[in-house]
DNA sequence: GACATGACAGCAACCGTTTGCATTAATGAC
DNA sequence: GTCATTAATGCAAACGGTTGCTGTCATGTC
């Protein structure tokens, strides 16, 4: 009798715990799915990324995760390999198993992301979209940090070296950057758009030394790993000759050589953030649309004072 | 109607096009939920993992997700936290809710395993368990290779980083270790068990230099850079003083300086191979029970000659 | 002692899909 | 023209739970 699990207070305590020992001993477990028919809600939630092996997002699956299931929730997790027609189709083959799908760093479009909403509940990570509940970092303010602490290492000449097209992290990035350097009276050169990869950042190496920047602000950790890769490839030395500033404080930027200046980005509290704005109800989700979580700025060892 | 979809050959073509296109124009999507429960057939996989956040296994999660999904498989992702309890536990909430459960290096015991096949299809990830489909990787070749590397530098004094209580990669290795340093003619040391993170092989930094060895196998890579990054606070030269081995080839094995020696696994096809396994019919998942795939030693800059 | 009340148990409908079976219509054979 | 055969369709049961409603019994009130 399910009454036993979904209402205790309506049976009576003897007939509960036999129902229960019965149960225990016929090692019964309720189908989840069978519930999910009739009451609407399946327990589960779909977590959607761009890429699960690009150190960036495993901490804030895993900490998804973690809260989902404390909440008694389980997750699907999905990659999109940075492809915007991926992300769609993923929201609408996890919309009927799931109460909501997290949408981490979509490159989609806000009109599609305007559809979908309207099949499967949403909340979007790093991402500010109208109307729509979103967890962002503070991106603009981290960029803003890195370049201050570039210009007042004295740098003038920087380039930004640009992220995905679609991404909303880029445009902000970029958007604070070129704010902050004009204020500053330096001047910026931006490069891309990029893939957000190791490999992208190093292929970028002679462009971003063709700008004639002594100092690079990346879109990201990995990309400024492998421009790293590619400076010392060339036997160009950092600080020395270039500072470069990544962004996302990834566990790689502090283990290589020389350990990277980087905007910390709370990646873990984004994905708890996000599960418990999904599991809210819906007029509170309503009224905390957006959660921005702070970011910081980490100066290690690839940044210097201005060669010239 | 849904022989449309199932069995189109015994629907006239003129129905089919008629359901078809009315189908699309109600934004129709047939609620897996509801047909899991009469087919029996859920089209999701768990896979469970020790931690998503160590960078072995992304690669392996992103690989098992991807293949998955070419099957029109889901894909429920959950992170144990090193705990054998939680395994199980897991394992019994996921059963019901998916086809089957790919555990990843489990530190469970061989008869809990055996209890929870019973309840739900499994594949084994890193451990040989009689007559369970496994993947494995062939570590103790792996380590094999690495002590033959380190004896042909001259080593006679090694030293062997144990990894987690439970892991049966952890005592393949071992073993393999043993037997590898014993018919080489070299000592070799154990020390263990610890945690498969960077913090206790930097913790064990000390453990490791007092036995005197001069050429040190961790279990893992992350172990070895931990190592790697505490000898380097400690002023010990690496490969100069003493040599690091490490197993995994991560990313982070090549990014870091001095350049990590390692024996590379290959994660992504093990999760690939994991995936196609359990969605073998029966009879033949019994014949092919265990896959084994092959490891190769990478050497880079973290081993040289022995100093003495 | 008759009646109203409330606590508990049990029946049955329902969720959205698949699938076996019955029904109908169409076709071909004689 | 009748009958057998086949193709296509429609109906209803079933999957495993939840939940509203009805029924039963015991208790309390007057």
């Amino acid at each position: 009798m399910s009454r036993t699990f979904s209402a205790p207070h309506l049976v009576n305590p003897d007939t509960r715990s036999r129902v229960l020992s019965t149960a225990e001993s016929l090692g019964y477990r309720p189908n989840r799915a069978a519930r999910a028919l009739i009451t609407g809600r399946t327990h589960n939630i779909g977590l959607i990324v761009a890429d699960i092996a690009n150190p960036f997002f495993p901490p804030l699956i895993k900490a998804a995760e973690s809260q989902a299931r404390q909440r008694d929730y389980h997750l699907f997790v999905a990659d999109t390999n940075e492809d915007p027609i991926m992300e769609e189709q993923l929201v609408q083959a996890l919309a009927k198993q799931v109460d909501g799908v997290l949408l981490c760093s979509p490159r989609m479009s806000n009109d599609l992301i305007e559809k979908l909403r309207r099949e499967v509940p949403l909340v979007v990570v790093n991402r500010a979209v109208d109307g729509l509940p979103a967890v962002v970092m503070d991106v603009a303010n981290g960029a803003k940090a890195a370049i201050e602490h570039l210009v007042g290492l004295g740098h003038h000449d920087l380039a930004l070296l640009g992220g995905p097209r679609g991404s909303w992290t880029n445009r902000e990035i970029r958007r604070s950057a070129m704010a902050a350097a004009k204020l500053a009276g330096a001047n910026l050169t931006v490069l891309g758009p990029h893939q957000p990869t190791e490999a992208a950042g190093a292929a970028a190496c002679d462009a971003v030394r063709a700008t004639g920047a002594t100092a690079v602000l990346a879109y990201n950790d990995l990309m400024a790993i492998g421009l790293l890769e590619a400076l010392h490839d060339r036997g160009v030395d950092v600080p020395g000759e270039l500072s470069v500033v990544g962004i996302d404080d990834i566990m790689l930027s502090r283990l290589i050589r020389p350990k990277l200046t980087t905007v910390s980005t709370p990646t873990a509290a984004a994905g708890r953030a996000a599960v418990d704005m999904l599991l809210q109800h819906d007029d509170e989700r309503r009224t905390n649309a957006l959660v921005t979580l702070q970011t910081e700025l980490i100066v290690r060892d690839s940044t210097g004072p201005n060669p010239h």
